[in-house]
DNA sequence: CTAACTATTTAGGCATACCTAATTAAGTCC
DNA sequence: GGACTTAATTAGGTATGCCTAAATAGTTAG
């Protein structure tokens, strides 16, 4: 019985293999099957099967044991921020270069963050002037796989009201992502921010933006660092 | 026994139909199975059965007659052409834009006009300009489907030797066309040509570009028309 | 008119990437 | 420690899009 191998290079294996990164979280922790099952929008028995040959694969792209979750092997790292850096590299060439509305950048990325060459890469780098951000405010992942550890938090965690800048905002969401927007919730704004209740809040960003009251859902989207 | 319905919405479909489109000609003739399986470098059985779902789909894409070859139905021909249209302003896009050199703007465009959204067409469009033609001479379908018919003819096919002006190149052999853009001959460029033999042409471009001789094959790739 | 050749189609398989249903393993609760 | 409950895996199946080999139709040559 010789084992065939399977060609992991694929779309499929990409998004794999983010979401493993993602919900890994910065600790990288172990991920479950119904975990990376919710986030891919598949069967739980799919999810099993493509961490099989994921970890089986002559050169691992997972670390896998039966019921107890996966994590990047090296080489699953490499993957992820590979395609990582493809889409949020694309997310910020849609919004600055071709004028997308921020909500519409990320749906456009995650298609396109698969088939984009290596020189088209480089080119949309050189053109937006290698940028360090994307339009979320999220870290453009180097080059060399090297990608700076988060310092934000969710706005969601805080305990005291107070003044805050907006460090970067959720694309998951694109209704949500053009209220905050129309809001004036962007990168880098300054944000006044009442907790209301455990489930409320009301944000006012600087400028003549009105006030938006949030549920705790929605506060979550936003991650904040201290006001300078 | 109900007839499943099968989704044509597929890269590979995609293909099939650009290629019944450049095979049929400017009078779109019937496309022998052969000739697609040539072009599209898959066995000729792998083409029979895509034209058979390409014809029997509820819309059908092709009009197809078992052994009379496929000629594109209206949708088809819709299809193709909206692809076509990806293809050459992604083209003149990676070719204005982002800076690529002429010879490596097809393999690209070759794959993204799958997968980019008319989001994606218009904002490219608009940035360059609404353009007629792409980097190689060829006409960019309108979005509407209309495209204007060809009026050159290929350089092998004249009989007197003479001056010309370029039309448009071949964007199939990368290598040919690298030769040709750094011999000058690029779309509108004044070409002197004399034709040695049945087999051997020379070419040259005006200003200081040294001349170039080519193959029957080489010249075929070359479209001129009439010095003004 | 029939044999031979060529083009095309049919039949039967394989790989990827999904799915549902059934099974098994791992915790939790008394 | 046995009964529940939930998570995860295995088993078996589907669709797309390709393949090779075998069968057949259509065409050309004697
Ligand atoms: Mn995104
Ligand atoms: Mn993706
Ligand atoms: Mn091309
Ligand atoms: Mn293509």
């Amino acid at each position: 019985m010789t084992t065939r191998r399977v060609n992991l290079n694929t779309e499929s294996a990409d998004n794999y293999l983010k979401a493993v990164f993602a919900l890994g979280g910065p600790e990288e922790e172990r991920v479950s099957s119904t975990a990376l099952a919710d986030r891919l929008g598949v069967a739980p028995a799919s999810v099993t099967n493509m961490l099989q040959k994921l970890a089986t694969s002559p050169v691992p792209f997972v670390e896998y044991e039966s019921r107890r979750g996966v994590r990047l092997s090296a080489a699953g790292r490499r993957r992820a921020l590979e395609i990582l850096r493809h889409h949020r590299l694309l997310e910020t060439f849609l919004y600055e270069v071709l004028g997308y509305p921020i909500e519409e950048v990320h749906d456009e990325a995650e298609r396109l963050e698969h088939f984009i060459s290596e020189r088209f890469e480089e080119r949309i780098d050189a053109k937006l002037g290698r940028p360090k951000f994307d339009p979320h405010g999220h870290c453009i992942p180097a080059l060399s796989g090297k990608m700076s550890k988060q310092t934000s938090r969710p706005l969601s965690d805080i305990e005291e009201d107070g003044e805050f800048v907006v460090d970067s905002i959720s694309d998951q969401d694109s209704v949500l992502l053009k209220r905050l927007n129309a809001h004036g919730v962007t990168p880098g704004a300054r944000l006044h921010v009442l907790r209301l209740s455990q489930e409320e809040f009301v944000l006012r960003a600087g400028g003549r933006f009105k006030p938006l009251q949030l549920p705790l859902s929605g506060a979550g989207a936003v991650r904040i660092r201290p006001n300078d």
